[in-house]
DNA sequence: CTGATATGTGAGCACTGCTCTCGTAATTGA
DNA sequence: TCAATTACGAGAGCAGTGCTCACATATCAG
C-alpha cells in the first residue's frame, strides 16, 4: 500500500496528463483553449475533465503557474552556471535565459506575458513564481553592491517621489539595502528586458533588426552597464 | 443626389456603427468579440453582419487599423502642440500621448500591443499605421540632429552586425540620415517606452512603483537624455 | 462489509462563428 | 420607364464551445 492512496496518486497523474495536452493545444490553438478538444485527446468525455478542473479558467491558470515556475527554473538554472564573481556574466546569462525560454515556449510566455485575458484576475499565488526574474536580477545587482563593484551612478537625479517609493520597494523581503538609484536601474532593466522579448516575440522588429540574437546581448550589456555593473 | 449612391452612404454608417459598438462591446468582453452579441445590439440577425465583415477575424483586423490611426493621431496631436526647437518637450508630450490614449482605450491598446490571436496574422496595410509612433520618435531625432543638438554619444560600443543592420535600417524612407548610435537610441526609447506602458497597462507594476505618472515622465526624460536630446 | 466519496458517462442548455436559401429592396442599363 | 442585376436582411441550420446535472461505477474509510 503505497503512502498515497491509488487514487490520490492516478488523479495526480491525470492532471499531470490533462495539463500536458492542453499545453500542447496551446501551442496550436494559442489562448483560447478548447476544454472539450483536450477531453477527446484523453479519451474521455468533456465533463470528466471537470472533476479535475472547476473551469477553463482554473486550469489556464495552473498553466499560467507552471509557465511562470517553468521560466523560473529554467533562468535560475541559466544564472547559476556562471561565476558567481563574473557579474555581466550572471546578468547576460540572466537576460538570456529569459529570451531562450520564451523562444523555446512562445505560447506559454505568451500566456503570462501577452495581454490578460479579460476579466481574469491572477490569483495570489501566482505573483511569487511571477517575481522570480526580477528577484533574479535584483540578486546581481545586491551581490555586486556588496562586493563593492555596482555603484549607483552620481549626479543622475530621480524625482524625490520616485527615491521614496523605491525607497519603499527596497524595504520588501528580497530587495534589501540596496541604494534607490542602483534599484531604479533594477527596474528600469526589468522593463526593458521584458519590453524586448515582447516585441520579439510579436513581431514588432520584424523589419527592424535582423540579427536579434547579437541585438539582444547588446542592448542587456548596456542596460548591466547603466545599472553599473562592470 | 447625392455624390454617393444612397445604399453606398448607408453602407459606410452602418460599418461604422458596427465597429463603435464592436468597440464597445470590446471594453467589456476584451478580444474575445462576439459577433453575435454586436448584431443584437444593433437590432439585427447575425448574419447580416457578414455582408459588412467577412469574418470575426476581419472586423477585428479593421478594429486593430482603426486603432492603429487612433493612437496615431493622438500622439501626433499631442507632439504637434509643442513648439518645434523643444526638444526635450516634444519627446515628452510623444511618450505622454501613447500612455494617455493607452490608458484610456486600454482594450484597444491591448488588441494591438497585446498578444497576437494566435493564426491571426497582421494584414500588409496594418504596418503603416503601425509604425506611426515609431516615426515620430525618429522624426524629433532626426530634427535634433539636424540643429546639432541631438550627437552620437561617443565611446559607446555598437557591435559591427547590430551596426550595419542599423544603417541599413536608417535608409529606409523616413529615417533618413541618422548616426548609427542615435538610431540605435531611438529603437531602444521605442521598444522601452511600449515596454513600461505594457507593464504598467497589465498591472506588472502594481506593488512596485505607485506614482506611475511621475515614474513615465521620469523614464522617458533618462530616454531622451540617453538617446542625446538636450 | 457497508456507507461515503470520488470519478466517468451522456444528455442537455445556451452560446458561438459561419453558411445557405429565400424574399425584398435599391440600383443600373437599355 | 421597365426589366435585370445587385445588395441586403431574415431565418434555419451545422458544428463547435463551456458548463451543469442526474446517473452508474469504482474506490476508499470505518
Amino acid at each position: 500500500m503505497p503512502a498515497q492512496t491509488l487514487r490520490a496518486r492516478v488523479r495526480a497523474e491525470m492532471i499531470e496528463e490533462i495539463k500536458t495536452t492542453a499545453r500542447r493545444h496551446l501551442a496550436v490553438d494559442g489562448a483560447n483553449l478548447s476544454l472539450r478538444a483536450v477531453a477527446r485527446d484523453l479519451g474521455m468525455v468533456s465533463s470528466a475533465v471537470y472533476r479535475y478542473f472547476a473551469s477553463r479558467d482554473e486550469l489556464l491558470t495552473a498553466l499560467i503557474l507552471d509557465a511562470y515556475n517553468s521560466l523560473g527554473v529554467a533562468t535560475e538554472q541559466a544564472e547559476g552556471a556562471v561565476a558567481r564573481s563574473d557579474l555581466p556574466g550572471r546578468w547576460l546569462a540572466t537576460c538570456r535565459g529569459v529570451r531562450d525560454w520564451a523562444r523555446a515556449n512562445p505560447h506559454e510566455y505568451a500566456l503570462i506575458y501577452g495581454s490578460p485575458v479579460p476579466g481574469y484576475a491572477a490569483p495570489q499565488d501566482t505573483i511569487a513564481p511571477a517575481s522570480r526574474v526580477a528577484l533574479l536580477l535584483v540578486a546581481i545587482l545586491r551581490d555586486g553592491h556588496e562586493r563593492g563593484r555596482v555603484r549607483a551612478e552620481r549626479g543622475e537625479r530621480i524625482p524625490r517621489v520616485v527615491r521614496t517609493q523605491l525607497a519603499q520597494l527596497g524595504r520588501q523581503p528580497g530587495l534589501g539595502g540596496l541604494p534607490e538609484a542602483v534599484l531604479a536601474r533594477g527596474v528600469t532593466a526589468w522593463v526593458h528586458l521584458f519590453g524586448l522579448i515582447n516585441f520579439e516575440l510579436f513581431g514588432r522588429l520584424d523589419d527592424v533588426i535582423d540579427d536579434l540574437d547579437t541585438y539582444f546581448d547588446y542592448e542587456m550589456g548596456t542596460l548591466a552597464r547603466h545599472a553599473g555593473i562592470s
